[in-house]
DNA sequence: AATGAATGAGAATTCATTCAT
DNA sequence: AATGAATGAATTCTCATTCAT
């Protein structure tokens, strides 16, 4: 009796990971899917044979396609923020920024699906998707926030507006040049070039300091 | 005869001006629809009911969807690029990035609908429809282009990036705050404070200054 | 008064003329379009624009599109009936029914589009169509089966069938030659042996007379 | 496992047949349908409601409406060419052609609405099924074709004309003949009388062999 | 838990017909 | 009498979702 409940534990416990498994492998083939023809576009058919699965098992794992393409959101932001990395909390902003952006950069070039996904949707503004992605990208956007509010107390930083505004604009233009990026067919800017184009167009802008000089 | 051909004259061109006039509220009324649900979200049957037509009608003006989108996609570049203003030519680059934005954000208030359509097909970079927008804006990219040639040649620009794309820089950093003032229902940032944010962000960046001061 | 009443009656005879002129235009152009898709597969819109008149125009002479259908079907019929020609009322069975078979031929080639529609229609065996085509051909028939009931009573038609049901055999033997005509694109029979081989076939048959000898 | 696997392949097995037979089901009820009203005429929500399946499962099993049409032309001609019947390889062409004949008409008896829409189709002469109708034809006429060389070699049929031509007629007449039956709601010629009419007209035609006479 | 055939609401599109000019 | 824009019923086809096996 013991024994046996032992392995139904065990059987219940591999079971679960099977489980997991073919979650994981149908979350990331809908990130495929969603990233390359949207919301609509997506086949829930095609996403299932993707996955080697029958069009039903998606709904064993999720409620609707609504409810996969969230799973993807969410498992996108994950990912993004799992990989967030803050070169040295005590150095200079701007190695700091570059960090961040060298690791989204990254995140970009493993899981490419994910993030088009989640820049599409932030770039669409759909009244329903925005919150969603807003509220997973929220402790990304803290930490970058923080980072600035540390650099506009070291006085490196403009202190004339909220760190967290300031982060929504680096965060923003990392997003712009996602865009331009894939809009261009990876001709400019490639994403080798995206972290250092990031920091510097947030942080020095295009003009030459005359601004300085005035006062 | 005569006095028969003017009637017909008359009634043609009549006949024309009205198609004109209906034509153009379905493209107005399209473009809402579009704006806010996106090309596959809006229904044909809802557009033209809003028109005050029948669903037929719609096909007597276009073909089908895609080319009612393709109108207002069109129609909407023109009026952006319409209203595009070069403040003084030969006065500083800030002041004339500034007019256009202003200029732009004026398009952003009274056809909303259409530089949301324009802003998000933009942002989506599909194949198919990116190539069509960047086609329409290059007119608008390349007067941009211009003014930051003009700068860089004075020395107010930086000339180690083409100005192409650097006008690729201002107009994803407008398209950037729009996407934030849509997606946060007006908070952040206010249509009013987007021109003069705009060229901030792109002229000084959020640094102080250290940077020049190093060297 | 007087004079002004001959003017009357001379326009109205002239906007008669017209009038014909123009149902005559739409007849012969609707069976072009007939002739070569079918009922359904015509255009109201295509018929009228080939015609010269614009869509509308079409109800003012025909009730719709069954009408004009059905007018259609009565002018070929009209003109089938109209170019029928018993040689020589006194002379031999073959020679009467080859001028009739020749008679129908030419028939087909100055207006196939019509005999293209009444045949495809007879073929066509519809409930609602088949009834008016056989009335209209009655009169065809009805001369053939003359013939073929002057060849009984001299010996030479076979007498144990019903006239008419021959006379339906012979016509039928006629359209399907015209249907293979068009169904391989000209290539057996040519128009040219039609006549011959609709009267050899329903007079002689295929059999080398094997039956004759037996008794 | 083996068990296992033994299970699945019954479930395929069991599968498959069933749907085998709901693809026999929508063909047979299509067929009905399309013969009754043609191709146009025809409306898929019927047939699939008459097939007791909701819409969308004709889609299931077939491309589209064309393509379900494809499939009832083809089952049609499979059956007529699978009934075929050649009597005594080595007797007289006429007991010959009589077996063809009521072996014809036995389809026709058991499966009246494919073979309504072969002979519409086929009397129809569009150039996009004729030639499909032929291909699928083509087996049927050589046989007959055969009987009539055969014929020819042996004297009984006359050898002016090539034999692939004759059995047009042949065929030709049938066709004719089922039309005609169709045509008059049965009134003749009854199905009963069809086969010997058909050899009767085919081979010894109206005349009354005065024609041999004469030379 | 996996399957995939069946479902049917929903969308785009067509086109005969109407009718104000 | 001619016009052709407007109409909307009708039709095909799609695809997310269900559910019996």
């Amino acid at each position: 009796m013991w024994v046996y409940g032992h392995i139904i534990l065990a059987m219940a416990r591999i079971s679960k990971e099977i489980q997991e498994m073919v979650r994981k492998r149908l979350v990331d083939t809908a990130a495929r899917h969603f990233g390359e023809s949207g919301l609509e576009g997506a086949r829930i058919d095609a996403i299932s044979r993707a996955a080697g699965l029958a069009k039903g098992t998606v709904y064993n794992y999720f409620a609707g396609k609504q409810e996969l393409f969230g799973a993807v959101i969410e498992e996108g932001a994950r990912r993004a923020v799992e990989r967030f990395r803050d070169a040295d909390p005590g150095g200079p902003v701007r190695a700091r920024l570059l960090a961040v952006a060298e690791a989204d950069v990254s995140v970009v070039r493993d899981e490419e699906d994910f993030i088009k996904v989640l820049v599409r949707e932030a770039m669409g503004f759909r009244p329903d998707t925005y919150p969603i992605i807003a509220a997973h990208l929220k402790p990304y956007l803290g930490a970058v926030a923080d980072i600035l509010r540390d650099g506009a107390d070291r006085g490196s930083i403009r202190s004339d507006m909220p760190p967290e505004q300031l982060a929504l604009l680096f965060v923003g233009t990392l997003s712009m040049l996602y865009v331009q990026h894939w809009g261009s067919n990876a001709a400019w800017p490639t994403l080798e070039k995206v972290p250092e184009l990031a920091v510097t167009s947030f942080l020095d802008g295009a003009g030459t300091r005359r601004r300085v000089e005035k006062p």
